[in-house]
DNA sequence: GTCTATATTTGGATAGAC
DNA sequence: GTCTATCCAAATATAGAC
């Protein structure tokens, strides 16, 4: 309770690390950013730094552990309820994802993601895991449901919960690549409603 | 004509360089990766790599040119009459999609963009006008065609070419991250077939 | 916990002999 | 064109004073 004010210089610099660092190495990436530029942008020396972590990897590690900590799913009673609602239900599905998209921490955190995703292996399999097949289990039941219920037409509810999920990570990847250069994106931010509506033209009975 | 074999030696240590940076680059990209070390795998020292490149940049925009030059287009009048056959168009276009995605020099030359894509504002206008809008004509194209002669339900092209075009993408990414780390791509590899049949099946009338 | 100073490694690049 | 030798800069990390 206490420790969060306590010593606050001590508490505060690990944490204003955490913070430099994050944005530099969702900018820069693993490689490209230096110790010495974290701890300029701290505000500290670089040997100071090692007070706080053992190296450059271990930053890094407390770093990309938040990258997957996002809560984004639902519990399975609120899907079965969900579900029954159809487009509804894609539609907050499809809104969640925009917000993560347009949420300024989670963007970089997706950035960071993308970045180091061919850098590191244990990334790849956080990002099948958590990221795909999270989704996947989440969509799949929701449509199995929807099909139970006649909602959309027949077919493989995880072959569904793939076209609806690919086309998600497709516009926040261009989203978050127009944005990484201060582009405009107006023309796609429309896009995630766009294609709830779309894509349930397509399965509705 | 003669010059291919001409003074071997020397196109083939710059070849050679180009070979071994490729392959390098989209492994580890661009700052990970070494001029020692290319010219360790090369087979000479640094100095002699200085011989043929400027610099290390110089070895990289070199490989990095070759990551948009794959000839995948059709020309308009085949489009048109390609159009017409509805189903069998996407097949081929996603056939071709295919190929690419395991095809080992593309498949290098695709992962090595996905690593420099937000490391390199010019790659991501790349990806943007000659991987994605290249793409999204195409098929637009195609589409209009489609609806013209009744194939496929009204909608807007646009639209429906980056709904289709999103999925094959987000196949490719999977695909790509799994040959990485040598896994099994049997469960993928049918994906794009069957994006295919859904997909036709979502937009026939 | 932060500083100065320093050790050590790695990486990009050049000079000049062959 | 390639080699040896060398330089210089940048980066990670540690030791010890305050």
């Amino acid at each position: 309770m206490s420790e969060n004010m306590a010593n606050k210089k001590t508490i505060g610099t690990k944490q204003k690390i955490l913070k430099v660092s994050s944005t530099l190495f969702s900018e820069y990436g693993y490689k490209a950013t230096s110790v010495r530029k974290i701890a300029s942008e701290v505000g500290i020396r670089e040997s100071a730094l090692y007070n706080h972590f053992k190296n450059k990897e271990e930053i890094f590690l407390c770093v990309a552990k938040e990258i997957f900590t996002t809560p984004f799913s639902q519990n399975d009673s609120d899907i079965k309820e969900s579900a029954l609602k159809g487009k509804a239900f894609l539609q907050k599905f499809a809104m969640q994802y925009k917000l993560l998209t347009f949420d300024k921490n989670n963007e970089n955190m997706f950035r960071l993601l993308m970045i180091e995703l061919f850098q590191n292996k244990e990334l790849r399999e956080q990002f099948m895991n958590e990221f795909h097949n999270e989704n996947i289990k989440v969509l799949s039941e929701a449509f199995f449901i929807m099909m139970q219920n006649s909602l959309i037409r027949s077919a493989d509810p995880m072959m569904v919960a793939y076209e609806f999920l690919s086309t998600l990570f497709y516009i926040r990847l261009q989203i978050t690549l127009l944005r990484f250069d201060s582009g405009s994106t107006t023309n796609l931010s429309t896009q995630f409603e766009k294609h709830v509506e779309f894509f349930w033209e397509s399965i509705r009975v």
